[in-house]
DNA sequence: CAAATATACTGAACGGTGTTCAGATTTACC
DNA sequence: GGTAAATCTGAACACCGTTCAGTATATTTG
């Protein structure tokens, strides 16, 4: 069976392609570019091509977020070290807020976009949206060790982890969607920074 | 001059049918569903003719953005009779969050999509997003209040102010991406609630 | 080896989008 | 009534996601 094999292989290295051409023109042009059209022109492929290895676009959009999340759990890795549970969780956001600023559009993709979430919705699992679920954890694992180790006095550590997510999550799309615009140019390189501060504070505290 | 005046006043009007029409396909049919040619068929118009009252369907959107931040601005009202500084920024989320659950496609034209900001930076003001600036500084001055009350320690209102409202914007805007499908349908439903109760607590401990 | 089959790909089309502009129609003025 | 100004539109342009009949290539079978 060694050329199905191979004829697997060689299904999963195009997919593959194609997803490297749409993130590609994803960072390089942004979200509003990629279009099936100009995925297809970039592999030098026709756009029903694409059809035969994605059900539709949302269903490429998903995959690539979940790609994306793969290096937003990169991001997160060094985190883990850190004992203090009030400074993992602000480590956790601080990678969060970067990640977002560093990697906009792939941001935009994973949290903000309606297309990755309709394949979702579409494919009906039982646990919908498993790499956000995954990378929730995290956040609710480190909650839980500071509920556990008395840091935080709130008892339910997904609620909590939610909280936080959410501070964190506004903060950065308030900026990337332009809503941030309310602030002079130089006061708002600043102003998220040191809101991001007042958080940690808030969180030392013991929330 | 009475023609004139007629004529002007006949102008307003149809630039404001058209703002009508483009509301009501929004809150009834959802912003995909608000193309020019809908809008155009909705008052018996030709596509071309709107671009006679808009610039572009972004200036449009920006128009349609200011009239909803006047009914945000109408949900805040009763909000500052409120005199306990804790209590009164927890009314303002609370009030924040139920309209961007109430009418998520009106908030999503105010925090959320691209277009009406376009609008503003192309119209390059002095200052940029008075609408919404305007709406920021209700919180800013209930934090400020809260600050002279010697209820909030941290100086500075605006950075807290932007800190409540990421915190809530956040939590609305998590939900309303589809973000919130990590959870079961029926957590779902309690646990943004449950966040703002925690919030709530936060907010009363002092920031 | 040749024929049949399975796999891979594509051109062209469908209905949709925002936008522009020459031309037609209606209104106001002298 | 005739001219000028204001108002409106049909048709087109370049894009979008998606589908499908048809072509070309590769593999399997007789």
């Amino acid at each position: 069976m060694g050329i199905a094999e191979r004829k697997e292989r060689d299904k999963t290295e195009r997919r593959q392609s194609i997803l490297d051409a749409a993130q590609h023109l994803f960072i390089e042009q942004g979200f509003e570019k990629v279009s099936m059209r100009n995925i297809a022109d970039a592999i030098e492929y026709s756009p029903a091509t694409i059809y035969l290895y994605f059900k539709d676009k949302n269903e490429l959009l998903f995959a690539l977020q979940n790609q994306a999340f793969g290096r937003l759990a990169q991001e997160f890795e060094s985190v883990f070290e850190i004992e203090h549970p009030a400074e993992r969780l602000s480590a956790i956001g601080h990678k969060y807020l970067t990640f977002a600023f560093a990697h906009p559009e792939l941001f935009q993709l994973m949290f903000v976009m309606n297309g990755p979430m309709e394949a979702v919705k579409a494919r009906g699992e039982a646990q919908p949206w498993a790499s956000g679920r995954a990378a929730f954890d995290r956040v609710v694992r480190a909650m839980q060790a500071g509920i556990d180790a008395g840091v935080f006095r709130h008892a339910d550590a997904e609620v909590a982890a939610l909280l936080v997510w959410a501070q964190v999550h506004g903060l950065a799309t308030i900026y990337l969607s332009n809503r941030a615009m309310i602030f002079s140019e130089e006061r708002r390189q600043t102003i998220i920074e040191e809101a991001m501060n007042l958080f940690n504070q808030v969180l030392h505290h013991g929330l």
